[in-house]
DNA sequence: ACAGCTATGTTATACTATAACATTCCAAAA
DNA sequence: TTTTGGAATGTTATAGTATAACATAGCTGT
């Protein structure tokens, strides 16, 4: 990994949400990181690479949670709107369930997004808590 | 449905591809729409209804291509980087399964996003014809 | 030493989205 | 009929996301 891209990674692997390429700049000033470029070129390489993973609904990037998925099948996230945390999983029958639908219409597959958004588990005992006072 | 969301809804329902609020913009300045808060509060409106989807992979629009779905099941979309098509289509096994690991988890679902991005049987084909010259 | 590739840096600019505030329009209550 | 309150609209400014274009440096194999 060159220079930059180490700073990034780091960066996001102690990261516990999603940061934005901007979020990335903002906390690797200190360490010589000067222009947007520079971090989505690392960004770009990281993805590629499948140590980091775009999320589309928040436009933001998160470290791979999972072994660095060589990329072999999808990857699932649940996205807190609330703590903004993101938890990455697979799930074999959705992934191949999904390729079939595109083989079926001969389309060729490249790249595979699927999110869900809405409270964890945690945000919304917090929430029923809170409604109590 | 008021103004701005008539203009913006027909003028998506005759586009053949995912259009940028940008876009919208530009083609309706001859309509009166002349600030992108015009289009972006007609599309919220147009979302929030079902009659329109957001794309994230591409930061577009499109007009809901089935029975304008009021939303009880997910759209999945397919994507061609070429010809920049989306088509839409549902799947209950995948929708289920994917609520599924929501609830398994805890999590209370609000938004689901599935997209395949690729190239279309279309675009394949005149890809293989081009090459052959 | 040179050629070519990859990484880097820098400036400028394009594209996407919302905040904040002012105004208008219309329907329902007084 | 007037009032009043909510929804829609309009306008300006600004925040946030992403890339183009160009310049430089460093490394590797010939």
């Amino acid at each position: 990994m060159t220079q930059n891209e180490t700073l990034v990674y780091q960066l996001l692997c102690d990261a516990d949400r999603p940061l934005s390429a901007y979020n990335i700049l903002d906390a690797l000033r200190d360490q010589g990181i000067r222009a947007p470029l520079q971090v989505y070129r690392a960004l770009a390489k990281l993805v590629e690479r499948g140590a980091v993973h775009r999320i589309e609904s928040v436009n933001g990037f998160v470290a791979c949670q999972l072994h660095d998925c060589g990329g072999n099948e999808v990857s699932i996230f649940m996205l807190c709107t609330q703590c903004e945390r993101a938890h990455e999983f697979t799930d074999t029958s959705i992934d191949s369930r999904l390729q079939s639908l595109g083989n079926d219409r001969g389309f060729q597959v490249a790249h595979k997004v699927i999110e869900i958004t809405g409270l964890c588990a945690d945000c919304q005992t917090a929430q029923t808590a809170a409604q109590k006072h």
